[in-house]
DNA sequence: CTCAGGCTTTACAACGTTATATAGCCCCAT
DNA sequence: ATGGGGCTATATAACGTTGTAAAGCCTGAG
């Protein structure tokens, strides 16, 4: 066991508080007092006990990053971002993986780590409104991602309708006239809550291009296997769509391998646009077009959300906030004349 | 604030102590009692304080990963196994990442989260040997990664020289015979301690083939970006290697990229090999062969070390442990011929 | 020379939990 | 009837830290 605070104390023949004084620069300590305290603390190597700390002050300078899938690199280059921005404000990040299941995100919203964390930042998948109401945690929550809630809760996200409609209208003004539609969730593709897939039928019904049900791949998840399996699926049942706009990134990496290996020319006979913008499309070997939400914002605002609560502000009414986004084009969707 | 024990206990009219009990399912206990203290905490809404009981029992159940970046999907795959294999003994995981700076290496390996985590998993890039040696930090410490230390704490790594020269076998079996090796770090690139481009040099030199300094493209980091931009300066100064391979499977996705950019077709100019067997390889356009080490197993190996030293086994003595690996052949080392 | 007032240091309590030791209880065997 | 022994519940202390209030010390003004 390390040396706590009564060991220095006892070693410099002080009390225990004048070297808690010591440890946190209190400011009415006499340099010679100061010099015989930090000589024990040296000898001792002492290090102060953060979990006693945190008990003591009922913080812990913690947040958490709950995130479906560590492995989706969009997840993995935000959290960087959350990183970072919780860094500047000294708190640090405990990341939590959810892996998408409506069980561990109510876990985690129910506050599982019980005065560990002052505060949470999730991206749900499968979380519901009501799942949120009840909650009796105290701590700060913020959202993130594609779904909406109708809950008493700071929400950070791109406006994905409009985001998908500028990507499908890339598609349209390159000429393209089936677009297809891959990722929407299996058990989701119904609902108006999936946002992405509402802004591609929107543009294409607005276009009076066809956005029927046969032009959409559900998908069981969001990686790379389920994008080349739905563009399987799709030309599996004599789809041959001459775009595709796909729910992030992995999905149309996973689908524009499929396609080449189907002896399909991406861009020429297929354009591909994603969404997220991970740095494993710009090195493609045929570059993904995407949709390029602003991560440095929204780790920043989502941050930003959680530490203002904490510290001053804890009765901020909570607000929907839209980070910026951009669209990249790139190889995928190069004009098939060329 | 949450309500404690002693608000249960009050409310229920009895100790602190008893509630305690049946919070932690304490044996003896009458079901009486066990359901009149238990309809007091939902009424509150009791939920344990964890910081206090860390306190208290001087273990948090929190280990700690730290990796030089979350972006690298590798580092993000490992971090996946390692929260499942930590899940399965009751830790969690706390995340860290050190940019592969030194000075952040060192600071996480001397316990700046004093107390706050039971141990350590980290992956060093810059680390040395003597950083190691002055610790004072009593967590346990496991070290991942492609670096040797002369310190006495558990090294989990697949055995790097031959994984190396069995990529490199594998390339001079497909009548390779000019074969670059990529992203020897700028400063690392003499050192013995660089196994992979030990393993290239050895299996090349018994083979008879040049090995040379020219056949070696420095790089400053770990990415896609480096990757291309090693290629381009290997092509840029005249070299036109047969084969590439690469530290990893990120740089030997870039340097594919920049080999496609300029015009050499992959896998028939020039064969590429990587390292990790991430998913990204699996579903690049040219699917990548790739040294694939055992995730799964670096990861239980480590837990299980760091594990076993909380419980029961503090003093093992520091082993090094090299769990497997294999080849796995894939689009951009088909042979030339095909 | 004294005392007010500022600066420095201290003692003590408290954060919420669990371990230890002890007290109370009931049942059964003597 | 009495006492032992097992079971249940309790009081108290402790983990290491910091906030509070108060004590001690010194300086300089009256």
């Amino acid at each position: 066991m390390g040396a706590s605070l009564k060991d220095v104390a006892q070693l410099a023949g002080v009390s225990v508080k004048t070297v808690s004084n010591v440890v946190n620069n209190y400011p009415h300590v006499t340099p010679g007092m100061r010099e015989r305290v930090q000589r024990a603390i040296d000898e001792l190597g002492y290090r102060p006990n953060l979990t006693a700390r945190h008990l003591r002050k009922g913080r812990t300078g913690i947040i958490a990053l709950a995130v479906p899938e560590l492995g989706n690199p969009y997840f993995a280059e935000l959290a960087g971002a959350v990183i970072d921005a919780a860094a500047r404000h000294d708190y640090t990040v405990l990341m939590d993986h959810t892996a998408g299941q409506r069980e561990k995100e109510v876990l985690v919203t129910q506050g599982f780590r019980a005065h560990v964390i002052d505060g949470l930042i999730l991206s749900p998948i499968e979380l519901e409104t009501s799942d949120l109401l009840g909650r009796r945690d105290d701590a700060p929550l913020v959202l993130l991602g594609e779904r909406e809630y109708d809950a008493p809760y700071d929400q950070i996200a791109i406006d994905n309708v409009a985001a998908a409609r500028t990507a499908v209208r890339h598609l349209t003004g390159l000429g393209r006239r089936r677009i297809a539609f891959i990722g929407a969730r299996r058990e989701m593709a119904r609902r108006p809550a999936h946002l992405r897939l509402r802004g591609w039928r929107e543009e294409l019904s607005e276009a009076g291009l066809p956005c029927g049900e046969d032009l959409v791949a559900a998908t069981d998840g969001y990686g790379r296997w389920d994008g080349a399996a739905a563009m399987n699926a799709l030309l599996d049942r004599g789809e041959r769509p001459d775009a595709i706009f796909a729910y992030n990134d992995l999905m149309a990496l996973g689908a524009m391998r499929a396609l080449v290996e189907r002896g399909l020319r991406v861009p020429q006979d297929v354009s591909v646009v994603g969404f997220d913008d991970v740095e494993e499309g710009r090195f493609s070997t045929i570059a993904l077009t995407t949709v390029s939400p602003d991560k440095q914002a929204i780790a920043r605002l989502a941050v930003e959300r959680v530490v203002g609560r904490l510290t001053g502000a804890p009765q901020m009414s909570p607000e929907r906030i839209q980070p910026g986004y951009t669209l990249i084009a790139r190889e995928s969707t190069s004009p098939p004349a060329a």
